[in-house]
DNA sequence: TCTCGGGATGGTAGCGCTACCAATTTTGTG
DNA sequence: CACAAAATTGGTAGCGCTACCATCCCGAGA
């Protein structure tokens, strides 16, 4: 029976191809692509020739199976929106691009459950690594994350106990930083507005209050916060309610640089003298800070710097050698601007 | 010869295990898990607890070799920090989420040549779609889009010559509209500043020009452009320029949201009146607009929507039922805001 | 001269799944 | 009730690539 040339592929090129335009074997053209060292200067420069020739270009779920492992990293971020996330993927993004690996984007909307649900679907990709955001997976996520097989990186965060490596910084204490510079700045009744409360905003929440307390300021009714999605137009809302319980506020921590604009504008808005009646810090220090008017403070922090470092430290640990540093604390930076500068 | 079990694949359980387990062949158990309705009432439930029990996930990377055809849409934007194209790709990844598609994400940072490295790229990997920024493709990329063998969606633009199906707008119907706005509410040294000029921008300045000459009042002068990456600082510099090129401006398109917010700021900080002195136009209307104070006038513009149309079309393209209207012009409507109330 | 080690190359046998077709059972029809 | 048509199930043969092992060739050392 005559086997036909090919019976679904597309007619594309394959690793056969290649191997008997340069008259050699298939699995010396497999080698001559991945470990170029290990084939001769001259059959490489053939194999070479016949791939552009043909225009060959491996067939990367051909060589997922054979290998059992894609050459792909699963990244886990809750939000594709939301700036700060979409620093981290471009840092990974760009870190990535000049390897042969690939992302598996997963996005889980802050919910435990989808993490979970995408954890299992990458889990059969066999992927290179897995990069997710966040410190606090469910039980099941983590045993995922521990069985996966291949390095894992936190992000964002930094804790006591990584599944494998952690790359990102302490919000506590840059909750605590904000709130202190705050305080040193004369301001007393200084509000927490925070929207979408996720772990690391809960953590951020947590310094703002060890500062408070510290400074036996604190009172539970200056915090302001709502599960609801952050966005600028919600700080000015959060801003409003803030104000309705403590009419005497004099200074707000946001959440973030949204909740933080947002509450600018409405202080333009109601006439509320910036940094004079009331301060304002905001958190992760966006571009658009430093040229509000007023300037506004912030707690700068290495979001795109965090993507470059996990794909580092994963592509290390693929490569064999684990760095020693299991947690890489990147820090974070305030800033201090006009809108605190009373 | 005793074959063992697995050579290499880490003992995750395969379609056989579930077939075995459930008493049925391979094949039937791939068809209840693909096309139920193919397989009897009863078969199906015997499967899918053998899938249950043994917690097997089919392995993408076998299904893509053996059926020719990858589970993937190939998603190319030219930016992944850029809030619009971030919607847009929440779009995608939302109208995906239910299928079994996964995205292949590309970041051509605005370059026609990493386009053509890309789409190379993905093309090897035979997606079930393409969905691409734009419609200025260089005739090699075109060459692998007509060549690609999948439904192709252009989107964010409309225009008159699809590879194969088209989502977006007219930038430059947006453009004019938006001068035609500021027109009318009686500015007419109005300037057109604009940051990283791709085509987009390119045609929105088009549209800025048709409205101005129409009126008059076109002066090239007016005209600020920089192909610099956008930003809300840039937008601070810029409307600096143009002030010292025109002095006697009296009103603003930007060229996004980004750039006029910063054009909003510098006017604060140099107490020019919004929108007494100057008036101010954005475009995309970010959240942010509407909040700013003044508020600002803007072309709102469906991202989100954008994505969920070129998946929908995809969709009904790979089910066969191809659309029949192969470019959906989704709009755009002009928000008039405080920013330009004279 | 002969053996041995090591580098270069190739052959074989799958990786886990599905296309294709064959076999079997069930249903419908006159 | 016989026979065709449809529905259901299974076997076989790869998809394009690489792990594993065998082979070959060369120069070094005995």
């Amino acid at each position: 029976m005559i086997k036909p040339r090919s019976r679904r592929g597309g007619g594309r090129p394959t690793i056969s191809d290649v191997a008997r335009r340069a008259g050699v074997g298939a699995i010396t053209v497999s080698r001559a692509l991945r470990e170029p060292e290990r084939v001769s200067e001259e059959l490489r420069r053939q194999i070479q020739a016949a791939v552009n020739e043909l225009g060959y270009v491996p067939d990367p779920n051909a060589r997922a199976l054979a290998s059992a492992r894609a050459e792909v990293f699963g990244v886990l971020v809750p939000s594709l929106t939301n700036n700060v996330f979409a620093e981290v993927v471009r840092g990974i993004y760009d870190s990535l691009s000049a390897s042969p690996f690939r992302i598996q984007l997963g996005n889980t909307h802050y919910s435990g459950l989808e993490e979970e649900r995408l954890l299992q679907l990458f889990g059969s990709q066999r992927p290179a690594a897995l990069i997710v955001a966040g410190i606090d997976q469910t039980p099941p996520s983590r045993k995922l994350l521990e069985s996966a097989g291949c390095p894992v990186v936190q992000v964002m965060e930094t804790g006591p106990d990584p599944v494998d490596m952690m790359v990102g910084f302490s919000h506590l204490d840059g909750g605590r930083m904000a709130t202190e510079h705050l305080i040193e700045a004369g301001y007393r009744r200084i509000g927490f507005i925070g929207a979408r409360m996720d772990p690391r905003s809960q953590r951020r929440l947590a310094g703002y209050r060890a500062a408070m307390e510290d400074a036996g300021l604190f009172d539970p009714r200056l915090v302001t916060t709502t599960p609801v999605l952050s966005s600028v137009s919600l700080g000015r809302e959060m801003l409003r309610d803030a104000l309705a319980k403590v009419p005497t506020l004099d200074g707000v921590f946001c959440n973030n640089d949204d909740i933080a604009l947002g509450v600018l504008f409405e202080c333009h808005r109601a006439s509320i003298a910036v940094p004079k009646t009331i301060g304002i810090v905001g958190f992760n220090d966006l571009d658009m800070m430093q040229v509000a008017f007023p300037s506004i403070t912030s707690i700068r922090t290495h979001r795109y710097e965090i993507g470059r470092r996990a794909v580092a430290m994963a592509l290390a640990a693929i490569a064999g050698n684990r760095p020693e540093q299991r947690i890489v604390d990147l820090g974070f930076e305030l800033k201090r601007r006009e809108s605190t500068a009373r």
